[in-house]
DNA sequence: CTCATTTTGGAACATTTATTCTATAAAGGT
DNA sequence: ACCTTTATAGAATAAATGTTCCAAAATGAG
């Protein structure tokens, strides 16, 4: 009876139990079975959709290798490894019933509301490529990069978007106000000629934020918005209005739709501005 | 030259393509097949991880009409299909200059750019579906429900996150503090015993957050946190580390997963403080 | 230095999984 | 109602993946 096979008694049950069990042997492990171990221990996830190939050539290892770490974590091979992240998300598995059934997180797991979201989110961003024109896309990036600065206003709800996309900004360097956070609400002696404005409102509107775009549109600055409905109060005063529709899981909504426009165009503009 | 052999010129390249294909084709199909539609459109993120079989049981469908439903969609079987949604995962980051070839996003569409990113969010949230366990996601929604105030930390690309989050607390009626904004940075003071911390940083990690996060654990203090990478500093002191790995545009990243998951999260924590 | 022990990589083998084929059933048109 | 076309399920086959074995290399104790 060798090492190896006393501690077959014990296999992991739990990724947390496997990371525990990673830890432990690592120092007591042979070269490559080390290899195996740090390689595995950093890149967990790939587990569940490599092969033991996949898995050994990433960690340097020959195949055989890979499996004798299987073995001497207490697996009974690769497969069985495997086994326990694959089911980690297929337990995620709802039944066949079609509807999102409104959130009643209270009496769901938390890991079917992650899913449910999740699913939610694909939604979003597929009807984010389907409502969000190219031409209007174009026109906005254009339209702001040639902004001395960007204002960025977005209220509530609006405001993560709003502080990523000015997080962006800065990182791109171009210049930017975020506004709304610090009660910089009346802009109309930040805003200049010369600016631009991009306003963030989601249903029902924030007044602030419409009354602040209407003023900049009044005093001649361009302005930009993003909503979620075509109902928005920014139609007539904005150049141009993109549409990111959130899908919803019950009455709630994540943000990817938006973050993933307002990404877009950040980086759009960022190298826009580059070329000027 | 049958229907199906016509549709196979076209073979979905990215989710996004996939996922705009089964909607379009999702009535024209067969009974059988259609099932495999809808259950596989609402289920994207188990293809990679389970076989034919399980997907044609799950469907509720013979494995060999599975099999058809993948070459109705243009693939040339199902092992082609589920590669699209297993090469996310292990590629590996691409070296530097192929990163700045990337970014120079001026040589793209504004278009493309956003369905680039569209696609990497697609991605990014079937990584999360598959890498964040329902353990550690309801471990840390029990863990932040019962504190007296949590207290959202998040700084430069982490603001947005923890302040939408922190958002959303605020509208489920749950106490929470939002840190980083305002110069509450030294948080010894207002961090009290009975509340909790969650604590949200990217790599290169900000040493602000990760050194709130430390005095807070050493007060006695839970600490939870969301990260990026298993090299996250926080791993040692937090009780629970969620990693919401973003895929990459160029450099760059957008915030699919780590706004599905925060979402997720406040809600689950919503939902469970009705409770008590 | 030598021998016993452990570790290693590759080739052989076994198992699982994907894919195709075929007979049967259902659907659609005239 | 008949015939033609299409869809279906299960059995048969092909491909891939996992696992074991063994000879050779490395290691380490005496």
């Amino acid at each position: 009876m060798t090492e190896i096979e006393s501690q077959g008694a014990t296999a992991p049950t739990s990724v947390t139990e496997l990371l525990e069990r990673l830890d432990a042997d690592a120092e007591k492990l042979p070269k490559r079975l080390r290899q195996c171990a740090t390689f595995t221990r950093r890149h967990l996830h790939l587990i569940a959709v490599s092969t033991v190939a996949e898995m050994a050539e990433a960690s340097g290892v020959a195949a055989s290798a890979y499996m004798r770490f299987c073995q001497a974590l207490g697996f009974k091979g690769y497969s069985e490894m495997q086994a326990l992240f694959r089911t980690q998300f297929t337990e995620f598995r709802p039944g066949y019933e079609e509807r999102l059934a409104a959130v009643d997180a209270g009496s769901e797991s938390v890991g079917r509301l992650l899913a449910d979201f999740a699913e939610s989110g694909h939604k979003s961003l597929l009807s984010l490529a389907n409502t969000v024109t190219s031409d209007a896309l174009e026109a906005t990036a254009q339209g702001l990069s040639r902004a001395r600065i960007i204002h960025v206003i977005g209220l509530r709800r609006a405001f993560a978007v709003a502080s990523s996309m000015s997080y962006l900004f800065g990182k791109m360097g171009v210049a930017s106000v975020l506004h709304g956070g610090s009660g910089l609400l009346d802009g109309s002696a930040v805003i200049q000629p010369g600016d631009a404005v991009f306003a963030i409102t989601y249903a029902p509107f924030s007044p602030e934020t419409v009354s602040l775009a209407s003023d900049a549109s009044e005093r001649g600055v361009p302005v930009f918005g993003m909503t979620d409905t075509g109902e928005c109060p920014l139609v007539s005063v904005a150049d141009e209005l993109l549409l990111a529709r959130e899908d919803e899981v019950g009455a709630l909504r994540a943000l990817n739709a938006s973050i993933t426009l307002t990404t877009t165009l950040a980086v759009a503009i960022g190298a826009l501005r580059e070329k000027h």
